[in-house]
DNA sequence: TTGTAAGCGTTATCAC
DNA sequence: GTGATAACGCTTACAA
């Protein structure tokens, strides 16, 4: 493998020469920048990054750690993530945070000085970092989570008013007994989630039922689990609001088993806006979230961030779908 | 940021020792070990991995290149990758291969010392590495997809016997005019899945039609198409199989559309056994591939090969799950 | 068992 | 505009 010693030998210039014909062309006479590139295509040359990183103290690299790669409502926002990454010469590390302590594993390596900086997708602030909180945390931005004192520069939409927006959908439609499937722990997302449930119940003098919420994981058994349980209801509800479209396709299979038909006798609400919600049966009424671009913005926090500049809240635009599970009570 | 020059200066000690210490603890002695332990924990030293790869000349990471990360079928094997790569230490580098060139993007970190070994994950041999066939490549595995001349270590199920094997039951049930929706391009993974569907028609003296064979991309809208194709023909297929079961989703869709339905008037064969398939209406009868398997076993390969030993191809069982979307003729 | 010192391949500083 | 040279932080002969 040639290095830079052996590019310099053929064009007849010293190491530092080659260097600076790579970095900053304009910086070198012409006849040496030519003779230069000729040795480089001649013996074949490649950088090595490794001792680049070293010497510059940087790796031009991110870790993403992802709360768990198989739901598809992430894998927008990691390609979005990705093309904002690569546009800008940096490399994506994946860390998959749905088993124990990877979160760890995966933070750490800021501070290995494999990776400049961190995004944590659906991930809370794992327990290492929180004890930094009010010292010197490395560069880092939440997506589509929040830490409860909301100290860390955040991108997402505004889930409270989205929340209260589907929820509002909902009432409009004469729906005034509104199932919630939340995900499961008590992670600020949630509270926000259930705050604008709450806030547009109230709004138009609905009393909260304590019943009419219950705690799933963002998956289909999730929604699933949720179906049944408000089955059993004395009173069930007549419209379901899904924090996670994921939980809405759930609901809606399970709704089918039990024969009850989606949107005649039970609305269904999902929350996300996920390619396959226009190909459920029956389509899925939503909230979209600009997936691709909270990637984008994302990685653009990020980089904010790394480069020392303050990094702020992003909060970008969502959208209510309106589609065929939901209908007028 | 302590260094090793800081753990050496406070446990009273040379950099080579704490170095020792970290690498192979049982080479020092034990007194030293424990002031150099101390040492650590006191300066809070963080070793850093580009120095250690730069002296070592390796990373300790590899590529992934997968053609649509948005492509639920590649989260779970991506998810294996990962399991594996993390339990011996390496990390994943993630790259998208959707958009143009970024296949060469991705391949040259091999070559810049970024990353020890590739996986090409749906991914067909890019361009430059193509060229390199003959000579030398560097660690690499193919997995879900071939190198035609099958020069190139591959993970994967046997496409062609589960092809057929598809096939196979659908003609069981009473059906001989079966449409066939591949994947686009002449790529060898297309090839082998037709030649099954070609050898279990062959098998019973079903002609072979060639109006019944439409090319789409791996997603509901490729099947919609599909769809919409095979009821525009004079005599329309009874059964439909499907390369993927992303393209199933939209033929399924599709029919509803059309007001036929599944499975009474047409069946509908998926191909991968996602999920999500036991939560379409009807459910999907799939052929399962086990997809975390296949990513943990893709990167026991590229390890293997990493470590210089011939990697050799793995071939996985597939399965054939019934369900409702295919029904006696 | 431990220290010395060279070296991994690059880049930045400082002369010339 | 270019070359020497030191340095980035670590590992590993080799010596002691």
């Amino acid at each position: 493998m040639a290095t830079m010693k052996d590019v310099a030998l053929l064009a007849n210039v010293s190491t530092a020469t080659v260097s600076r014909t790579l970095v900053k062309p304009e910086s070198v006479s012409e006849t040496t920048r030519l003779r230069v590139e000729q040795a480089v295509i001649e013996t074949g040359y490649k950088i090595n990054s490794q001792a680049r990183s070293l010497r510059r103290n940087e790796t031009r690299t991110v870790v993403v750690v992802v709360s768990d790669i198989d739901n598809p409502f992430y894998s927008e926002i990691i390609k979005g993530i990705e093309q904002e990454a690569v546009a800008n010469d940096y490399l994506v590390v994946l860390g998959d945070a749905s088993q124990q302590e990877r979160d760890r594993i995966y933070s750490e390596l800021v501070y290995t000085r494999q990776a400049d900086g961190l995004i944590l997708l659906g991930v809370p602030l794992p327990k290492p970092l929180k004890a930094k909180l009010n010292s010197s945390l490395p560069p880092l931005v939440m997506a589509c989570e929040y830490e409860p004192d909301r100290k860390l520069p955040t991108v997402g939409i505004d889930n409270r008013a989205a929340a209260k927006e589907a929820t509002e959908y909902l009432i409009k439609l004469g729906h005034h007994r509104i199932g919630c499937v939340t995900g499961m722990g008590d992670n600020p997302l949630t509270v926000c989630r259930l705050q604008g449930y709450k806030e547009a119940l109230a709004a138009t003098n609905i009393p909260f039922d304590e019943q009419l919420i219950v705690a799933e994981a963002y998956n289909p058994d999730g929604g699933s689990n949720a179906m049944r349980y408000f089955h059993s209801l004395a009173e069930p509800p007549t419209a379901i609001f899904c924090h996670a479209d994921t939980q809405a396709i759930g609901v809606l299979h399970q709704a089918r088993s039990l024969g009850i038909s989606v949107p005649e006798q039970l609305s269904v609400m999902g929350f996300d806006g996920l390619p396959i919600g226009s190909y459920c049966f029956p389509t899925l009424t939503t909230i979209l979230q600009p997936r691709v671009e909270l990637g984008r913005v994302t990685m653009q926090s990020l980089m904010d961030s790394m480069k020392g500049l303050p990094a702020r809240d992003r909060l970008l635009p969502h959208e209510l779908i309106i589609r065929g599970s939901v209908a007028m009570r």
